[in-house]
DNA sequence: GGTTACGGT
């Protein structure tokens, strides 16, 4: 944007300096138009400060440490301001002056992007064109993004920081010089001598974490990881070789799965409805109260510094091998809506007037799926043990395939009772008798099982849902059935 | 209310 190489070494370094604040300032602007804290941890009302502080830009905010307090996001070029952070990372030098890399969790598109494992192509090789050495860096820790801020710290806060100062620590930098050294470069921080006040230390550790600046950073710490990992589960490190016993119990533990595997198909296929066809035969069947994971087995995460939380979601698929006991909406002439008219969406003038959208239905239903009851214990004396229940929404593309190609796109029931009977009929395939029995089917003999896909995925609440409070991070977990075929 | 690089992220 510059021109071409030879105009660019014309500019002279003030007119380098000139560009640099223009952009600078473009992105301040853009940022005030835009939201305050950006995709740092999500949609915009997840990144404001906990404690209806509201956006960080509203001057009236006022910080236990002064008026020159700032979070990262809010720092510009050539600006001063003090930060409170926590340390990332740290690399010392011999004179007493280190790189201090520091975040607050909140996002700032000047500084130097992580780009996160799954977007690195790993073609940054380091000179080993081969890759003979096999981990030629430390893999990043994270947070990824615009979350980290580099601060060059030299003495006298270099001093401190060196000796007293660790990966993981909170910390108060005041009066750090923000800049971008050159066009491209990235924002950083630097921390040096005041020549007024030389013997002046700008960093101090903060030892407990009672400030509601730490607070609020922990909070959108422990969301930003909530939100990254159930996005992006780590992957099981192959780095880390194991060792021959290791391996040999890893041998017998898959032979061992593979006979149980095969023997469940069997089992699987003499009991199932065959009526039913089921995608991705190969994949494990899980029960219902597997998938549902309700003392969290699966969706408990600790982080490096050791305390661990529940994770709202994971975005997974499972196979499950289930029966249908319940649905919603209770009566068969409601699974076909119009359309919810999508908020986010301008409403096209196009569409509003080429054709009237209470023409459109979709099919929306869901089912509640129970774990089939072993065959033995299918006395009075264990049918009244509770078994776990999980509802999963069937959306109209996966209403679609469940139903097949012989069934016509949904109408409005109420008036089309040939299609209400092909639905009907449909579904008593799945289902069996549970409608007549008026839903809730409790003891549905005619009901057998069917295997059908899984998916898990997360939602979030809105401020005003009295569910909020209940759910971790405000999110709520759902589930959505895909992949089956009503033959 | 301010300059001091390099390389690395």
């Amino acid at each position: 944007s510059l021109g071409a190489p030879a105009d660019i070494d014309k500019l002279s370094l003030a007119e380098q300096a000139y560009v640099i604040q223009l952009k600078a300032e473009l992105r301040q602007l853009e940022a005030k138009f835009a939201n305050p804290l950006a995709e740092a941890v999500g949609k915009k009302r997840d990144a404001a400060p906990v404690g209806n502080a509201g956006p960080p830009e509203k001057k009236a905010r006022r910080s236990t440490f002064g008026k020159k307090f700032q979070l990262v996001c809010e720092t510009r070029h050539l600006k001063f301001a003090d930060l409170c952070v926590q340390v990332v990372k740290k690399y010392s030098s011999q004179f007493g002056t280190c790189d201090l890399y520091v975040t607050d969790y909140t996002e700032n598109r000047d500084i130097w992007y992580y780009a996160p494992p799954e977007e690195q192509d790993g073609k940054e090789r380091d000179g080993d064109d081969y890759g003979y050495s096999k981990q030629p860096k430390r893999a990043w820790p994270g947070p990824y993004g615009w979350l980290v801020l580099k601060v060059n710290v030299k003495d006298p806060h270099g001093q401190l920081v060196n000796t007293k100062v660790d990966e993981g620590d909170f910390v108060l930098l005041r009066n750090v010089k923000m800049k971008i050294m050159a066009e491209g470069a990235k924002l950083e921080g630097d921390m040096w001598r005041d020549n007024d006040n030389p013997s002046k230390i700008n960093v101090v550790k903060l030892l407990n974490q009672d400030k509601p600046e730490i607070q609020e950073l922990i909070t959108r710490k422990e969301k930003y990881w909530a939100k990254r990992l159930a996005q992006h589960p780590p992957q099981p490190n192959e780095s880390t070789k194991p060792s021959k016993s290791e391996k040999k119990r890893q041998k017998k533990q898959k032979q061992q799965e593979e006979r149980a595997k095969t023997a469940a198909d069997a089992a699987r296929v003499a009991e199932r409805n065959k009526h039913v066809r089921c995608s991705n035969e190969e994949a494990l069947l899980m029960s219902v109260k597997d998938i549902l994971d309700l003392d969290n087995a699966r969706h408990t995460n600790t982080l490096p510094n050791g305390t661990s939380y529940i994770l709202p979601f994971v975005n997974t698929q499972y196979r499950t091998k289930a029966h249908v006991v319940d649905y919603e909406p209770k009566s068969l002439g409601d699974f076909a809506v119009p359309p919810i008219p999508d908020c986010n969406e301008e409403p096209s003038p196009i569409d509003a007037m080429e054709w009237d959208v209470s023409q459109k239905y979709e099919w929306y239903f869901s089912l509640c799926l129970e774990d089939p009851s072993p065959a033995k214990a299918r006395t009075p004396a264990h049918a009244d043990t509770v078994k776990p229940r999980m509802w999963v929404h069937v959306r109209h593309e996966d209403a679609q395939f469940l139903f097949g190609n012989d069934m016509d796109d949904p109408q409005d029931l109420r008036t089309s009772p040939h299609l209400l009977a092909k639905l009907r009929e449909k579904l008593c395939i799945l289902w069996g008798n549970l409608e007549e029995k008026g839903g809730e089917g409790e003891g549905v003999a005619s009901n057998r099982p069917f295997e059908c896909c899984v998916q898990e995925y997360g939602i979030e609440l809105e401020e005003e849902d009295p569910e909020r409070a209940r759910v971790p991070f405000g999110y709520k977990k759902l589930f959505r059935l895909f992949g089956a075929t009503i033959l």
